[in-house]
DNA sequence: ACCTGTCAAGTCTGG
DNA sequence: CCAGACTTGACAGGT
């Protein structure tokens, strides 16, 4: 099996290259000159589409194909106050040239909406800003010109006292989404609340690929034990991957391998934090029950110390190659791994 | 230059 | 019913 690793947003070797520059509504509405305050805003989201251009030249120098951009990229982008404004007429070039290196690179890219878009939600004016969050980060994709094997990953969102009621009205209201954006989401089991059993029947449902969080799954397995989450689930969580291949008319796995997340626990106090780094062989452990599976895995890696976190991660992968434990670093940043 | 409280947004818990 | 925790990088205002 062909593994791809990526990380998150910045970079912590790249120096001065923030990719989520921003402005609080606070000092954005003490600003008396509107049209001025506005110009500043696109100008900090064009600041943050060039560093997020040095990121990937960054990820291309050291064969890096997967990177999650920030969500962050334009400031206040979906806040009430700013309703009428498009910003993506002025960043059309911004965005072009991102998309364009990306596409060039052939890099793996998504977005990764955070926890105020929640679909299973009960409030009317939640769903109503959830599926604003998501529109916003469709358009970026688009601005980009990336196609629908670029997406947005989300979680179902909360359970209110009342999980299964909560999945169903997930589905409900996810389901009434149009084409455009659902072909642009996947589903991730999330660290309390729906874990991967009750993720993956979410996502069969509404015809969505599901992306499994391993960190997560360990501190919310559920009824779920890890025989079953490599025999069971991983077959099924791969299905919902070449269905979507098949969707888009793909015919290799390497041209939309399944995805994971990859972290390790901060501290045994605190075990559903991030902690820096990320260890390598829970990691290699998993991927090489998958490889029984799978022939391609992209890995996307969430550490504190981000892209620094990877490259000691590729550094502990040599290692574990020397010692044959199933691990191989081959050329353009990929890692094959033998199954057992 | 550095430190600390705050930030647009949601949900859950505990008092 | 409401305040605070959760989590995160960066702003904003202070020294």
């Amino acid at each position: 099996m062909i593994v791809r690793f990526g990380f998150v947003a910045m970079s912590l070797v790249v120096q001065n290259a923030s990719p989520s520059r921003t402005q609080t509504y606070a000092g954005f509405s003490k600003l008396d000159d509107r049209d001025a305050a506005i110009r500043r805003l696109e100008r900090l989201a064009e600041e943050n589409l060039s560093n997020t251009l040095r990121i990937l030249k960054h990820c291309r120098a050291h064969d890096i194909r997967m990177y999650r951009f920030s969500s962050k990229l334009i400031p206040l982008a979906t806040h009430e106050a700013l309703a009428g404004w498009d910003p993506f007429e002025a960043l059309h070039a911004a965005f072009r040239e991102v998309g364009d290196y990306a596409k060039k690179q052939d890099m793996r890219v998504s977005f990764h909406p955070d926890h105020f878009c929640v679909f299973s939600t009960p409030r009317p004016e939640v769903l109503a800003n959830s599926i604003r969050d998501i529109v916003y980060h469709v358009r970026m994709l688009e601005a980009m010109g990336l196609d629908e094997r670029s997406k947005n990953n989300i979680h179902m969102g909360g359970a209110y006292g009342d999980k299964e009621t909560s999945a169903e009205r997930f589905v409900r209201q996810f389901g009434e989404l149009e084409d455009r954006l659902r072909h642009r989401i996947t589903l991730e089991n999330d660290d309390k609340t729906f874990n991967a059993k009750e993720t993956l029947a979410a996502a069969e449902t509404v015809q969505v690929p599901m992306v499994l969080d391993i960190h997560h799954h360990a501190v919310n397995p559920g009824d779920t034990g890890e025989e079953e989450l490599t025999e069971g689930l991983w077959p099924r969580i791969a299905e919902t991957w070449r269905k979507e291949r098949e969707r888009l008319g793909l015919s290799s796995e390497a041209d939309l391998p399944p995805k994971i997340h990859a972290s390790s626990p901060k501290h045994v106090s605190d075990p559903r934090g991030h902690a820096d780094f990320v260890s390598a062989e829970p990691v290699v452990s998993f991927l090489r029950r998958a490889a029984r599976t799978s022939a391609a895995l992209d890995c996307m890696l969430e550490a504190k110390h981000k892209d620094a976190a990877l490259f000691r991660l590729m550094e502990d992968l040599k290692e574990l190659e020397s010692r044959g434990e199933g691990v191989k670093v081959l050329d353009g940043g990929r890692v094959e791994i033998s199954p057992f």
